[in-house]
DNA sequence: CTGAAAGCGCTTACAG
DNA sequence: CTGAAAGCGCTTACAG
């Protein structure tokens, strides 16, 4: 910038203002300051600017999210993204990988650099490291999950309807015996699943089994092998709820290998890749990773405009897509 | 900073250097700085500590890609996020959109963060607007597609090879009409691979037949409508080579919808989720995106490491997965 | 081993 | 409308 005064013959502030599209400048010394600009290949160092100015901010945000990879989390990435640059706010991404010491240095190396808001898929079990962060104003959204031992915004799905949904349209099909295979309970979507899972059950009189219920399937091949395990029991289940979008996956593998798909009714929670063109298609309760994105942001952009209200809890409808699976009636049951 | 060095009684100096982890400080020193830093909630703050560095260095890197919902590109952000991750560097991804302008307008927004390094898919048709990044010293590598109008280092997958393969294997299982489906021509993957396509019918001495291509198809639903016109010619293909992943799923969802995938064979470029499970499962050529995640990463950490040599093209192997669909033969033909 | 001082690249009152 | 000067939060020679 230096350089760019000398050669336009001009002051550092004069520079500065044009530089930042200040209107105050008479036109020669604009053009000679960008000819200059020009000339130098000038480009100007953000992070200086950021210190300096008054409001101190610098038109990013982070995003926690637990695994780039999984379709599901890329979908809410791309819907914050959106917002962000409708708002001309740079969206730096990165994955915890479902671990809680992961998400904290994330959080920390996101705030070390200055990122004016921060939106968190939380897998720890506290989030009370961020309190100095909300203090500080820096703005903080959850998605996904809620916060715990935090009071900020958050946007999740109707997690239990969904599941109840799910589990009443296998009730509705005739099933009695519908196995679970949920997540990690220590992931607020799992129990949440798991209690309209069990919600749907208890209004239909049916009593819990604990053997038709799998917990801390955290990829498809342990979802495969769970399921797998559950058909070989003395009283196996008819339909099973598969409580996320990789398990889903796993189960419809395992139920393949044993050419059970056409016996085994199945619902998953979240929507898969090609869902509708296996044989039979597959019933999912969907919910709209990308309008979480959105949504989130929206929250997050709200505070950033100056919104200083009470945290606000957003829950997000989902949706049962009939396909096939589903629909399976047990054996020997019509339909 | 200062309240901490007022707090602990000690000079902004030393705070610093307790805080870089400066091992020639007093061990009493060190404690009291620690101490205030605790009391206070003191956080460093990285981008002015990067501006002050001799070495400007800000432990992070850029990585922008066409879209982060898009699998593959998902899976090689998350190869380069485990290398840098390894190296102690955060990265930060964002999406181009396949718009020159974004990619550019990223480019520019990272540099202007002081990122050390760069990784960029490409989807511009020139990359000089870089040659400044190049010439200030930060290192570039291109993934998935080379960059033009600019010597740096490049992953790329062996597209024309794979493609030659896909073709081949379809030509092996008697097809002569084979149908190509492809992205925008002014993509480089997609020249490449139209460009195995072709090798592989000179190599079968079958003249090429425009009527047989498609180009330009830039999601699923561009892609099944291509098929279902393809399918309508007087002289259809009878089998059909998918040049992307989202291609793969529009055309076998046109295929299903006229219940003709029992009858015309497919082989798609890039794998796709639950391929192996729709009847018939989907033959592929598999690329590796995590692999060409990582070796990007690779390529651009040897550079921040000091390595200055030329310019490097790595190409990365693919491979045919048989499942089913590539194996069927033209009707009246054996297999 | 420690501190006073300079300065990274920028913005912003403050005069003029 | 423009420039000289202060200073954002930090690091780093330089003395001591």
């Amino acid at each position: 910038m230096k350089d760019v005064a000398t050669l336009a013959g001009v002051s550092l502030a004069t520079v500065s203002r044009v530089v930042n599209g200040n209107d105050d400048v008479r036109p020669d010394l604009v053009a000679r300051v960008r000819d200059a600009v020009a000339v130098l290949g000038y480009r100007r160092d953000l992070t200086a600017s950021t210190l300096r100015r008054t409001d101190r901010t610098s038109s990013t945000i982070g995003l926690i999210i637990e695994d780039v990879s999984n379709p599901f989390f890329s979908a809410v990435h791309r819907g914050v993204e959106e917002v962000a640059r409708a708002n001309g706010v740079l969206t730096f991404a990165a994955s915890s990988d479902e671990e809680p010491v992961r998400e904290r240095e994330l959080a920390d190396a996101f705030a070390a650099r200055g990122v004016d808001g921060l939106i968190i898929v939380p897998c720890g079990s506290d989030q009370g490291y961020l309190v100095r962060e909300r203090e500080t104003g820096t703005p903080l959204v959850f998605a996904d999950r809620p916060p715990r031992f935090l009071d900020a915004d958050a946007v999740v799905a109707d997690n239990a309807g969904g599941a109840r949904d799910a589990v009443e349209h296998l009730l509705d099909a005739g099933h009695r015996r519908i196995g679970f295979l949920g997540d990690r309970p220590t992931l607020f979507t799992a129990v949440e699943r798991r209690r309209g899972y069990r919600e749907a059950l208890a209004l239909a009189g049916i009593e819990e089994d604990p053997a038709l219920e799998r917990h801390g399937l955290v990829d498809s091949d342990s979802a495969e092998s769970a399921v797998a395990e559950l058909l070989l029991a003395a009283d196996p289940p008819t339909a099973l709820f598969t409580a996320q979008n990789l398990i889903t996956i796993g189960a419809i593998r395992a139920l393949r290998k044993r050419a059970a798909q056409h016996r085994i009714a199945v619902v998953g929670f979240d929507d898969v890749t090609l869902a509708d063109m296996v044989e039979p298609g597959i019933t999912v309760v969907m919910q709209d990773p990308y309008a979480l994105g959105r949504r989130a942001a929206e929250l997050l952009f709200s505070r950033l405009d100056g919104f200083n209200g009470d945290s606000r809890l957003d829950v997000l409808p989902t949706e049962l897509v009939v396909r096939g699976s589903g629909e399976i009636a047990p054996i020997g049951e019509p339909a």
